[in-house]
DNA sequence: CATGAATGAGACTTCATTCAT
DNA sequence: CATGAATGAAGTCTCATTCAT
């Protein structure tokens, strides 16, 4: 059973994934709520009766983006984690971010859910529980040792200098959305001038 | 006639008020897209029919409450400028910001605003002037002299330091949908880090 | 009493005749379905809730009008009663009903009339009543000898003609609505090949 | 594929005639305008929604049962050449325009589509062009000699007979939406008064 | 007499979801 | 497993009509 089931698991996944995949530009083009099904479905090239058969409805696969944006993002700012040239991830993170057509990866749509955790409880655990991971994969980089690749701050610094830095590392993504053209030797400085000390111990 | 339109004037802006009020209720409970004319019309105790004789469409309303929102936000940063407690206030601000029964000031659908510059020009540009401005009247306080009340910062200094000022204050907004619960200790140490350099002149 | 209520009548009637007026303008313009009572208000400069005062309801506006249409197309044809300058009097009406600006007399309108004929018989009967009376007039004019101005025509030839010569009246009506730049120099050739011999006696 | 789309096609169009059909008697009995949606789908005895899925929106139908009833005068005006019986024809036409209940074709919808023909562009265009192809079609028929089928007209008599003809055709129909009980007897004669000399060359 | 704010019904349209095939 | 036709609820908006002022 286990080797007739395995094809079918992985069939089943590779669908939802495509529907994933459709979904996600779909939302990204036109945002959650006005993406309709039609969309979705045309986009993933399948009828729409069939992704009934994958998801339970819409808010499902609105949920399951979300999830998947999360991970998008957890991975964005663990790729950052490289002391030396931070400020020249971040860089190269807003130009992602400021041409919604790069990756998966969409500022619109974190805006969005982050202003839906205001509203619906199971968005806001979501986001909390990303979040809490994101937290504490970049507070074990600032607290590692230098010469292992981390940051090396002191263990008392690492807290504040986390929120500190994911005020910054917000408010840029904010920036992507509103402001996709701002100068980068601007921002640079900016983020320069923000980093300085955040990263150098005490 | 001055005194016979008056009062009938001064019912069409009670009047249009009203909606607004109803609309921002429903907007922030709700959503831009979720909220339907009916959920306005039952929130403003009238019915919908009567809503459009004094707003065009629902996009009409739509666009008034963004401007409202602007307008909040640049009010909100305004009070913000008094130098030796900029921390307190940005403090009090994130307090404000997290509770939304506090004001008419909503990060959430600041939030969905800035998603929807990504897509909608007329939104991009309305938050692009507001921005602008927000901007100006900011680096005027950056620079005028510290006796004067403002931040008394050099002019090279002004323009990176209101940028990454932006980011920090953006950032802790964002935070403030996502983790309204968030220690506010934290929050000031993390803060005064950031900040304790930027408003001091070079 | 009468002295008293005769300039209260007299107002009345005036009102009710800016109504018609402003109501056959937009009728004209729009159509009676698609003008609005707030478009016949503003067109009669004044408020919709006053036009009540004076009509019961639209559909007493809309049948007022079309019993004006029926005056005015009699009023129409009864000019036209010259025998020697028949066909010109033809080309004067197409020329004027080509032009919607022109006057009070709509074919767009009498097309709809009309049609609503086959579906209200209280308009039926309207139009019934009115053709009867043109009928009649114009029966009694092609009866009249010429040297009072008539078209002379014997008793026996008297029905058929009138019938015949309303088929080409309406005819012609009807293509002004259709084909309104049609060249004139066509259309009276075709009206003189028509007429000729109808209006001569035998 | 051509196996398996065949029948979803026919089933397309096969909905598509339904809506039509449908249409045309909620058109008949209210007219353009007056007729709604809901109408047209409980007289196809389907879901208003899924009217949508043949036709982009009310005015698509609109403008397909205006092109069906330009068809249906075309194919009526065609049916009537054949000159000795033009007469009879005719009047069998009028017959059956008197009774809505015979065919597809109406007057009345006629009637409606002249008269927003003075106000639409669109319409107009299609109406113009329906009636440049029957009249191509009639003054072949004009033209072609009388051992052939045709009238047998000279040429230089062609243009102003098909003009003066339409006149009495196009006469006739408004008759038959406001007059629909007219003696056949003296339709009759009225026709035969204006055709005798029409029909016969020179 | 006159206004125009207000209502409520109803118009068109979209869309998530279901189900026969 | 897959389709896409079908539905029904809901959304935006218009407008004839009424009524307090």
């Amino acid at each position: 059973m286990s080797e007739a089931s395995a094809p079918a698991v992985r069939r089943a996944d590779a669908q939802r994934d495509r529907i994933l995949c459709a979904a996600l530009r779909c939302f990204i083009e036109h945002g959650f709520h006005a993406a309709s099904m039609a969309n979705i479905a045309e986009a993933a090239q399948m009828s729409a009766g069939l992704i009934y058969r994958y998801f339970e409805n819409k808010n499902a696969i609105v949920l399951a983006i979300m999830q998947r944006q999360l991970d998008e993002k957890r991975a964005l700012i663990r790729q950052l984690q490289s002391a030396d040239q931070f400020v020249d991830g971040l860089l190269k993170a807003f130009d992602d971010l400021c041409s919604t057509a790069r990756g998966p990866m969409s500022v619109a749509l974190m805006l969005e859910m982050s202003a839906e955790a205001t509203r619906s409880p199971q968005v806001a655990e979501a986001l909390r529980h990303s979040d809490d991971l994101t937290r504490a994969e970049f507070e074990d980089w600032l607290r590692r040792p230098r010469e292992q690749g981390g940051a090396g701050l002191a263990a008392g610094q690492v807290r504040s200098r986390s929120l500190a830095i994911r005020f910054v590392v917000d408010g840029l993504a904010l920036r992507a959305a509103r402001e996709p053209d701002l100068d980068r030797t601007e921002v640079r400085v900016a983020l320069e001038e923000l980093l300085r000390t955040l990263l150098k111990p005490e």
